[in-house]
DNA sequence: TATATAATTTAGCCATGCCTAAATTAATTT
DNA sequence: AAATTAATTTAGGCATGGCTAAATTATATA
């Protein structure tokens, strides 16, 4: 059995592996917030365990034994959200913290009854595809709001989840995974998006479009 | 916060000085599978936090603070169980080992949910009190089956939760806590309890009837 | 009462996983 | 190409919570 913090690196490794290929220990060590001297030292374990790739100063990347026990607690942080979220009722932008210290200790047994209670779930509240038991993640062809122009619409795919506030923000215009929108405006000079949710107008700021990904885009160049 | 260990340290005294007084190093330590010396380095450490009275050779006892957290985590412990059991049908002698990591872990929000999906219930899988939010508990009036003779029913109250192949060994004579049962037999020299549930005959040891006790105890001589 | 035995504590070691400070290597600028 | 800057690694330290072995204290026995 993995220590607490080899999972949360192995964690780590894989989602900042998805969008950059290899990893620097800079930015492995900013993501978990610790020092990169610390994250030197866990790659080095990591390593010997066989669990990643890594020459010095060239990044990591996880081996194959590393990204299915990367896969195997990203299920259980997931799916333990998406539990959490319908069976008790916690809030969407809390689950992300409760789910992260569950999931190093839920056993397979408790998390194949949450599985069933919920009918093998494929999304977790925040849009994010829950990895099957064979480690198995169902692609999807979202694109980041960004990339989003005037008239447009779409219907919102994932959000990020570790962001409790910027969660909280979201949902108080009733953004969520499987809300339409359309794109009334994008402000020049990088400036914010005007959106249209069912009738209610928002705008919202750069920084928080580019955690939001969207689906179903088409032209609607009229109201 | 504090760490893991030290939780189960004071959950451990509790528990032991609940049926002994003052809690002797050798057994804490027996109690905790570690060596006599660990147990003394974490006593050391909290009385420092005056959470244990300790005098050198004299043994532990929790103080008022110490307790507290204790029956806080007992709380999260007895809770976790019968959520486990209830909610995501946890067979009850699996639900000890579960909680025993999660009591770790889970916040209060979330303890308060299930404790409100439950109905606020005062007792666990096991038949033992579940502490309310201050720390109260319900004294149980229950007597220890190696007290009954010859003739007796009663009603089992509680039996210990550690021993998983034992609670599976109570759950094939359908031995639950509310289950009613006479005594047919008192084996003489310190031997086993023959017994009748709901007309099946069972025998049951005397050191598993030591983890048994029972309520509602009445004398009923004939069948 | 002296001695043997049992319990407890102290002392010192180990692994984990973080830290800071210094050394090394790589990348960028002039 | 040399020098500066940035990234990474090494070295050594700290707290936690185990361990063993040795010393101490308490208890039981002769």
């Amino acid at each position: 059995m993995l220590t607490q913090a080899a999972e949360d690196y192995l964690k780590s490794i894989y989602k900042l592996q998805e969008k950059g290929g290899k990893v620097s220990t800079g930015d492995l060590a900013e993501y978990l917030d610790v020092k990169p001297a610390s994250a030197t030292g866990m790659i080095k374990k990591l390593k010997s365990m066989n669990l990643v790739c890594h020459e010095r100063y060239q990044g990591v990347t996880l081996t194959e034994s590393g990204k299915a026990i990367a896969l195997e607690i990203i299920r259980h942080h997931r799916l333990l959200e998406l539990y959490l979220f319908k069976a008790l009722g916690v809030p969407w932008d809390g689950v992300h913290e409760e789910a992260e210290k569950l999931e190093h200790v839920i056993s397979e047994d408790v998390e194949a009854r949450m599985d069933a209670f919920l009918g093998y779930p494929t999304e977790d509240p925040h849009g994010s595809p829950i990895p099957d038991k064979n480690g198995i993640v169902l692609k999807t062809h979202s694109v980041p709001m960004t990339d989003l122009h005037n008239g447009q619409s779409c219907v919102v795919a994932e959000v990020s989840d570790s962001d409790s506030a910027m969660l909280r923000h979201l949902g108080s215009f009733n953004l969520y995974p499987g809300t339409a929108f359309r794109v009334i405006e994008v402000a020049p000079f990088e400036g914010p998006f005007t959106i249209d949710i069912a009738g209610q107008q928002a705008v919202i700021g750069r920084e928080v479009a580019k955690h939001i990904f969207v689906n179903n885009v088409e032209e609607t160049d009229n109201v």
